[in-house]
DNA sequence: TTAAAAATTCCACTATATGAGAATTTTATC
DNA sequence: GATAAAATTCTCATATAGTGGAATTTTTAA
C-alpha cells in the first residue's frame, strides 16, 4: 500500500484547511485523520472528491507526492528516447527495471536491442512487433499516440503512411486532450517528411504519394493550430516550403523556407534555425546532383 | 459511489488484455471483475497499479470517463472567464451550481458580483478577498497560479507588484510541472505591462518602478524559455520594444515591435497581429500628446 | 497562566473492499 | 457442433475502509 494520506494532509495544511472543512460533505474526520497519518488507504471516490475540494488534479497530486517531479508517460519517453539518442545501454536497462510495472516495455527492448545488436532483420523484436501492437489497439490515447510518434523513425514508409492514418483515425476522441495537437501535428509533419523522400533522391516519391501527402496537409489544416501556437505555423510553413522544393517550386519554397529561418533566427532560436539551414541546404543540393536510384 | 469499474473495462479491452494480464502482481482476477461491472470501488493504490500498467494517467483516465471531455481547472478557468467577459449572469450562476463541490468558489462569486453591482467597492468580496487567499497559501499550485493570473486585472498595481513577486517565491515549487513556464510568463508579462502605467499617460511610473520592471524581466530570463516556446518568445520581445518605447527609445523600440507584428503576420496570426498594433499606436500616441495627470 | 474553543486522535463498531477457488460462460480449434 | 482452453463470474471468508462519538491535544484570547 502506497501512504498517500501524509501527503494529503501536507496540501490542505498549505491551503489552510481545517480537516472539517476538507471532509465536509464526502468523509468523516476521524477517518481522514487515519488516512492523513498514513494508516489507511482510500478509496478512489473519495480521493476524487477530496482533490476537487482541493482544487487539484490526480496528476497535479501524484507529482507533489513524488516530491514535485514528474513521473508522467512524457517523462518515460524522454527518459527512454535520451537514452537511446546517446547510445546508453546501461540507462536503458537501468530504466527497464525502475519502470517493471508497466504493461507495456516494447519500447524499451527494441532500443536496447538495436543498441546491442546491429544487425536488426533477425530480431524477434523488431518494428513489426511495435506496428502490430499500434493496429491491434483499438482508440489510441496519449500512450500509442507518443510511441508511435517516437518510432515512426525505425520503421519504413509503407508502415508509416499506414499508422499515420491510423492515428488520424483511432487517436480522435482525444481532440481535446491536452498534447493533442502537438502530437498530432509532429506525426502528421514527420510522416510528410518520410514521404517526400530522402534528400539525395529525386521526386520519384514525392510523385508516387502525391495525394497522401497532400492529404496529410489537410489532416494539418484540420487541426485547426490556435495563434498562439506559433512553433507548429512555423514548421508547417517550413515542411510547405520543403515539399514545394521538391516539386519543382525552387524559388518560392526556398523563399518561405528563408522566411521561416529568418523568424527563428529573430527569435533567437539559433539551434532550430540552423537545423533547419542544414536541411534546406542537402534538399538542394540533392536537386542539383539528381541521382534517382541512390537511396539510403 | 463513482462506477469508475466499466471505464476500466473499456480501456482494458481496447488495449487487448484480459483481466490476468492486468491484474498480475497487484490484484486478483475475482476482484478485478467485481470492480469492472460496477460492484465495487477501488482503493486509490490499487487504481494506481492499474493504470500504470496500462500505460494511462489518473487525469487521462478521468478525460475518458467524462466521455472523452476533460473536467481540468484548465476548463473551469476558461468557463468562468468566457461568462465574465460575456457579462453572463446566469452562466456564472449555472457554473456555481455544477462546480459546487470545489471547495473555493471566490473567483464565480467576485465576477457575479461584480456583474451584478456596478459599484464594486461596497461589496462584501472584493478583489481584496482573493489577495488576502492567495497571500495566506504557502505554496502556490496549479490552481493559485491560474486563479491570480486571471484576475490580475482586479487589482491595483500595488496589489499586483505585490502578488506578483509572491507568485515567484511560493510557485517555484512547480518549475517542472506541466503549464508552469506558459503561466508565470503571462504572469510576469501582465505585470511589466502593469508597471509600465496606462497608455494615455507618461512615464512617471515607468521610472517609479523602474526596478521591479527590470526584476521582472530577469524573472522571465530565469525561465529559460525552450527554443520551440516562439510564442512567448515574441510577447517577451513585444513588451520588451513597448517597455523601451515608454523608457524613450522610440525608435528601437517601435522596430522591434513592428517586427514582432509583421512575424505574426507572416504565420497568419492575424488578431494577435492586430491587437498587438492597435497598443503600440495607443502608446505611440499617448506619448506625443503627453498628459501627465491624466489617469484612468 | 488559564479557560474556552477548535482541531485532532482514539476506540468500538459497521460496511465494504479484496482474495481463493469453484462454477459458469466465452472463445478457439478441429 | 463437440471439446478443450481461456476468460469471466459467483460464493463465501476475511481484512480493512470508513463512521460516530468520547477523549485528548493544540490553538486562541484574555
Amino acid at each position: 500500500m502506497e501512504l498517500y494520506g501524509p501527503t494529503l494532509r501536507k496540501i490542505r495544511k498549505q491551503k489552510g484547511l481545517s480537516m472539517k472543512e476538507l471532509g465536509k460533505g464526502s468523509l468523516s474526520v476521524s477517518f481522514l485523520s487515519k488516512f492523513e497519518r498514513g494508516e489507511s488507504d482510500i478509496s478512489l471516490s473519495l480521493m476524487n472528491k477530496l482533490l476537487t475540494r482541493l482544487n487539484i488534479s490526480f496528476d497535479e497530486f501524484l507529482f507533489i507526492y513524488n516530491n514535485y517531479s514528474n513521473q508522467t508517460i512524457d517523462s518515460f519517453f524522454n527518459g527512454v528516447n535520451q537514452a537511446y539518442m546517446e547510445q546508453y545501454i546501461a540507462k536503458l536497462e537501468q530504466l527497464m527495471e525502475v519502470e517493471e510495472n508497466r504493461n507495456h516495455l516494447i519500447l524499451l527492448e527494441l532500443y536496447s536491442n538495436i543498441l546491442k545488436n546491429e544487425n536488426s532483420d533477425d530480431l524477434q523484436l523488431n518494428p513489426q512487433t511495435l506496428f502490430d501492437y499500434l493496429f491491434s489497439v483499438e482508440v489510441w490515447g496519449d500512450y500509442e499516440l507518443k510511441l508511435y510518434r517516437s518510432t515512426m523513425l525505425l520503421m519504413n514508409p509503407e508502415m508509416v503512411l499506414n499508422l499515420s492514418h491510423t492515428a488520424f483515425k483511432k487517436g480522435r476522441r482525444y481532440h481535446s486532450f491536452k498534447d493533442y495537437k502537438n502530437v498530432m501535428a509532429s506525426i502528421y509533419l514527420n510522416t510528410i517528411i518520410y514521404l517526400i523522400g530522402p534528400v539525395n533522391k529525386g521526386d520519384e516519391m514525392v510523385t508516387k504519394y502525391e495525394e497522401d501527402i497532400l492529404k496529410f496537409f489537410s489532416y494539418i489544416e484540420d487541426l485547426k493550430l490556435d495563434e498562439h501556437e506559433t512553433h507548429l505555423r512555423i514548421n508547417v510553413k517550413y515542411i510547405n516550403g520543403i515539399y514545394m522544393i521538391k516539386k519543382g517550386q525552387v524559388e518560392e519554397g526556398t523563399e518561405l523556407v528563408n522566411n521561416m529561418i529568418s523568424i527563428l533566427r529573430d527569435l533567437n532560436c539559433e539551434n532550430n534555425a540552423s537545423d533547419f539551414e542544414r536541411f534546406l541546404e542537402l534538399i538542394l543540393k540533392g536537386r542539383e546532383s539528381k541521382d534517382p536510384d541512390f537511396c539510403t
